[in-house]
DNA sequence: TACTAATACGAACGGTCGTGCTATTATCTG
DNA sequence: CAGATAATAGCACGACCGTTCGTATTAGTA
């Protein structure tokens, strides 16, 4: 069954291709399942050590694949690094933002935000909000990576804005409520916990966050309790 | 044992060869001061470029000196990491910390708000908040330079802290606020801004924090006149 | 079954990384 | 000024980086 013989090749002829990274736009479903093994390997990597951390050699044999194997996915390592941060989307909004959009104004914010608190309290990437990393690894770094991540942020910090804006036309929150602001500081709180969470190892962060950040709603919807 | 060379020093091994490190204890003013010239540059490298970004390779170049001649002022990349995030602390100290430190209670803690609002607008570190950067990067990196970024953090979070309770016993805070958590949500919205000034390119991020800040703080007080 | 294209692999390239040696220069001291 | 010592440079190392190339294996199709 298994040919051992080395039989001469003559007939491989040089077809000149031109370039390999050509290769990875021509894909048939046993490459796309292996590109996707990749991926979700390379973000849950990357989420530790970050987008540059990330190397193709660790990342080839943590698969235990080859290298040039893995390489051949994608066309350089900025190709890999922008499918990582889009394989990162797709899973933040799987767990965070589709779940929301059942609902309308208030209570589409209050979703955004307990599910960005459970998305972070539960780990759904090991090494803590990926975006909160890959924003502060990439902000000084020009190229396609950045403009990615700035892009997404804009539609994230665009869906707490819309919702919150909802809100206010619904007259669930306050007229003189700076909307634009609200969305901000709820993304600055909601990043912050992330940020002792992983920096004192400090589980409890989410907890308090979650406080802070009703309480914010609650001054905004105008049923502040803590101002009695 | 040689005569000659017993110095009123406490040198522990009597010229121990092996050891290239421990050349790095023993200096002399010309030393002194060329570490010192190197550990600026590799600060503003760093903020730029990520503390585990910054190679010796590179900060040499910028400097014009050798790879190796730099490398002998430290004994290890993580000793010269070391070196740069305290560095990086002495310059936050004298520019945030220390002029607040004439003020007391409220005084104090809108101070520290407002040197650090200036400290980040006015590109202190050319890469924005070191601080930032560097616990984002290391949170998951065990080893010397993370326990240094906890301790940091730690004592800036307590300091924040200290000028809240401060002024919560002066009667200038209400008794009902949880000065814990009031001084967790400054630093999150002031990394928050840090944030949103880098990736966004929007210098305007301080200027709508520190709104964000005053109205925290008012609400602390009780002067919350956007409740009105 | 044979052919062909998609997929994976091994080896190697030029570079750069951190880190040691050794030699040379600069500075200080007696 | 001579000699000691601190400070810097030159050079080389092994490891790993991203990338390329030729080839072997696999799977879909005629």
């Amino acid at each position: 069954m298994k040919p051992n013989q080395q039989r001469a090749k003559e007939t491989v002829q040089p077809q000149r291709r031109t370039s390999r990274s050509m290769k990875a736009l021509q894909r048939r479903p046993r490459g796309l399942k292996t590109r996707r093994a990749i991926l979700r390997k390379a973000v849950n990597l990357a989420s530790l050590e970050g987008l540059e951390g990330l190397t193709i050699g660790k990342l080839a044999s943590a698969l235990r694949i080859s290298k040039s194997g893995l390489f051949a996915h994608f066309g350089s390592k900025e190709d890999l690094q922008c499918a990582v941060v889009d394989e990162a989307r797709d899973i933040f909004v799987e767990k965070v933002v589709r779940p929301a959009h059942q609902f309308h104004g208030l209570k589409r914010l209050r979703a955004l935000c307990e599910n960005w608190l459970s998305y972070g309290e539960t780990k759904v990437f090991p090494g803590g909000c990926f975006f909160s990393a890959a924003s502060l690894e990439f902000d000084d770094r020009p190229g396609r990576v950045r403009d990615q991540i700035v892009e997404l942020m804009k539609k994230w910090l665009g869906n707490l804005e819309y919702a919150a804006r909802d809100a206010q036309l619904a007259g669930e929150i306050r007229k003189e409520v700076d909307v634009r602001q609200l969305a901000f500081e709820i993304q600055a709180l909601a990043m912050g916990a992330n940020w002792s969470s992983r920096l004192f190892r400090d589980q409890n962060a989410f907890r308090l966050v979650r406080g802070s950040i009703l309480q914010r709603l609650d001054q905004a919807t105008g049923t502040a309790q803590s101002r009695r």
